[in-house]
DNA sequence: TGTTGTATTATTGTATACAATCACAGTTCG
DNA sequence: CGAACTGTGATTGTATACAATAATACAACA
């Protein structure tokens, strides 16, 4: 791949701040926490090694996502992600991924083609092997490529989101032979449109990619991964 | 309307933090600030009378929002909205206020139904008057509205947003006889489709409304609203 | 028994103290 | 003259101290 040194780097991991904001975010994406939670920020601090400083910081962070309930005085919640919000996410992004691979078939840089080529093939080896952990990191990769190929701040920033949202149901659906085969045919298909600068096929390829995704969850059964 | 008092609440307003985080917001959102303005926390605790503690927070809020973007160690620096970021945001809230006025139509109670038609007299009567201060206060209200009819936490949370940012923009389209009295002809069709059922034509309508919006400020200029 | 008042404790909200880092000016040395 | 070095001040990052608020338990009382 062409030479980039985590320039996408829009978040801070570095200060414990942003490591505690990642930590707490996994866990609740994760689901290692139950719906409600009670997250102290002392208890959180002495697991962590920190004070409570940069862990109200993180907190304040996750309320405004939506992923922390914040009562003044009282504490903080945890807001769970619901089937309902899934079943929604997908949908938006049907509508959102076909806008970028839009925007994205007029913006994109001949590195950026490159690269999303790179992805492409590596994953089709993946899943030959049917080596689903790789899988599913490329599977994010050239989603996020996408996402900033379409030159747009702020639909990377929400499709960025969605995407980080619904990783579980992403890692579930990936994982299984039948799907994963035809997600990547339908990567290469995307990809084809926006290499030959079609972009009304790309906009109904990527629409079509999410809405099969979403068709394959709901035969697996949504309650099973949430 | 029927009573709800301040339910809609999700943001903290009477803690200092919240007090601090509203107030740069609406600067930055305002205009107030140029772009690249470098935020120093004792600069702004001061001039609200605060300590550095709550302005940290509201900043590390702004920054994942994006209204604010931290370098660290250095600093934080204002990051504006720009007429590209205006663009996109009417194209995605065309589709996504259509995806809302069609999930309205489905889930709006009779209570929601009649504080919406309360607001639509409302606006047409200013309409009538040209009082544009309270018809733009108003034509938020009806949007906002429709966000909670819409029955979906993650739409109305990114639309509420989108709302906010473009808060500028619609105050300048709604200030003129010619768009404003459109604009709410168009918005009792929207009523009216969510009242006959009419998911589709709801949809449709929505779609167009803030399709003409955005045309009418192109026609305007954006550079100068900016 | 049930309710109200109150002391206690735990937790959050804010301010402040201190450490770490950075920007910049002045200095030294090639 | 310019480049590397260094000390100083300013600013952020984190920890801690203290204040304000809320939850709890328990006692007093009707």
């Amino acid at each position: 791949m062409s030479e980039k040194q985590g320039q996408k780097e829009t978040r801070d991991k570095y200060s414990l701040r942003g490591r505690v904001y990642e930590s707490i975010r996994e866990d609740i994406l994760s689901g290692r926490y139950e719906q409600n939670t009670e997250l102290k920020e002392a208890a959180i601090g002495a697991e962590l090694g920190v004070s409570r400083t940069p862990v109200r910081e993180a907190l304040r962070q996750l309320e405004l996502e939506g992923l922390v309930r914040i009562i003044p005085n009282r504490g903080a919640y945890v807001n769970m992600i619901t089937a309902k919000d899934v079943q929604d996410i997908y949908v938006l992004r049907s509508v959102l991924e076909g806008l970028c691979a839009k925007w994205a078939t007029e913006y994109i840089t001949k590195e950026q083609l490159d690269d999303l080529e790179e992805t492409l093939c590596l994953s089709e080896y993946h899943t030959r092997k049917g080596n689903y952990e790789k899988l599913w990191e490329l599977d994010s990769q050239f989603h996020e490529q996408l996402y900033s190929a379409a030159n747009s701040r702020i639909l990377n920033h929400i499709l960025s989101d969605f995407h980080d949202y619904v990783k579980r149901v992403r890692k579930a659906t990936i994982a299984s032979e039948g799907r994963s085969v035809k997600s990547t045919e339908e990567h290469r298909a995307i990809f084809e449109a926006i290499r030959d600068k079609d972009a009304i096929r790309a906009e109904v390829l990527a629409k079509q990619h999410v809405k099969r995704t979403i068709e394959s969850i709901q035969i697996y059964g949504l309650d099973k991964i949430l």
